[in-house]
DNA sequence: AAGTATTAAAATATCGACATTATCTATAAA
DNA sequence: TTTATAGATAATGTCGATATTTTAATACTT
């Protein structure tokens, strides 16, 4: 990490906070209590929650502070469904565009996310298990070469967070990452064979799966 | 415009400054100017430049401040292509699940549209020429019923507003805009035909003759 | 004369303090 | 018991001041 004023690592700090829930939906986030946590004045606290405004993260009410954006039913089936569009152009692009080098990253990603399965054991690091599997479907999309589609992109899985969180707790253990594992398989065999339906198909439901069963825990 | 703090009224018009140029591509924001324009102190004016580097429309240097996000072609081209995209998407969503009403709602924005084409002259107004232009096009794709989408739209079309207050400009008067009041013709008509292709290659199309025009402007 | 070092000026980032506004609590009235 | 009011408490939004850093302007050395 760079050098970087106060704001930045507030930012970057009370972001990973509201993403992993340890500031929950609706929570009330009061100044005197970000201080202490976060060791820094109003000013850069208030310059950060700013930018989690923007990425909304945090609502903000005139005189009344900052809260944290509340969760509900309808917003997890919209980003889902956003996010499922989004990457299945962002394949689709990348399966026309993609070179060799982005075929061996594929591969290479696909094999680093299989051989740490099992961090998806019931006592195991879900959130490193989800850098691996972050990255492995960064490494198919990248070949789109759309840096404002990947920012997009980025945005919404980065606002898909907190229900992710969600799912991973919740199945930790499961049978339902087996279904996963194949799924990854079975994308990456469509993406290298350059199957642009097939892989659009894929994506799509991979991405919608953790939306069905998150509805019945909201 | 309802009571706000400092912070969001000097956001407010900050932006709309850096978007149609009166801060160019480049320019370095000082404090010392920003204050003085905008009549407010440090602290509210950092927050406003906080939220305007998420929304990529401001640099930030550790200590050396803050200026506006340089133009670029490839920029240009990227975003115009990303807009293609995800106007294509909506309007094919839009198109799937629009009601009697969202078609009532097209036809009265193109008449509108129609109706003002004067103010395309070398002296009208072309800002209010492309709120009315905006407006029809939102009219058509927020029929998609997704927050989420629109709002990656929002964003998209934001980000572009620096490069189509150029080509707006270059244009007065000219006959470009003839064939612009066609293509949203051909669109209104497929859109209402419930023609999936034909409208999501006309809107696509419609999207990126700016930015050829533009590539040769930058 | 060109490049480097030194000094002066300007700008930034942060804090502490204050005025304003909202929230909570206790008391009184219906 | 509920509702309304008033005072007390706490939190927010903004400014001015200060320490730090960058930028520039000048002098000095090779």
């Amino acid at each position: 990490m760079p050098q970087e004023n106060s704001a930045a690592k507030v930012l970057y700090h009370l972001k990973h906070d509201i993403l992993i829930g340890f500031f929950g939906a609706g929570h009330k986030l009061k100044m005197s209590v970000l201080k202490a946590r976060y060791n820094v004045g109003v000013n850069p606290l208030r310059e950060a929650l700013s930018q989690l405004v923007v990425m909304q993260l945090v609502q903000v009410q005139d005189q009344r502070g900052y809260r944290v954006c509340p969760v509900t039913r309808v917003e997890l089936i919209d980003i889902y469904h956003t996010r499922a569009q989004i990457e299945s152009l962002c394949v689709g692009l990348a399966i026309q565009r993609g070179d060799e080098a982005w075929e061996a990253d594929i591969v290479a990603a696909a094999y680093r996310l299989h051989s740490n399965a099992g961090l998806l054991q019931a006592d195991g690091d879900l959130q490193a298990w989800e850098q691996l599997h972050q990255q492995f479907h960064y490494s198919i999309v990248k070949g789109c070469g759309s840096e404002e589609l990947l920012r997009v992109r980025l945005d919404l899985y980065e606002k898909a967070s907190r229900y992710r969180n969600l799912w991973l707790t919740h199945n930790a253990g499961h049978a339902a990452f087996d279904v996963n594992q194949m799924e990854h398989e079975q994308l990456v065999s469509a993406v290298l064979a350059r199957d642009l339906e097939v892989a659009q198909k894929l994506i799509s439901q991979h991405i919608l799966v953790p939306s069905q069963v998150l509805q019945e825990l909201i």
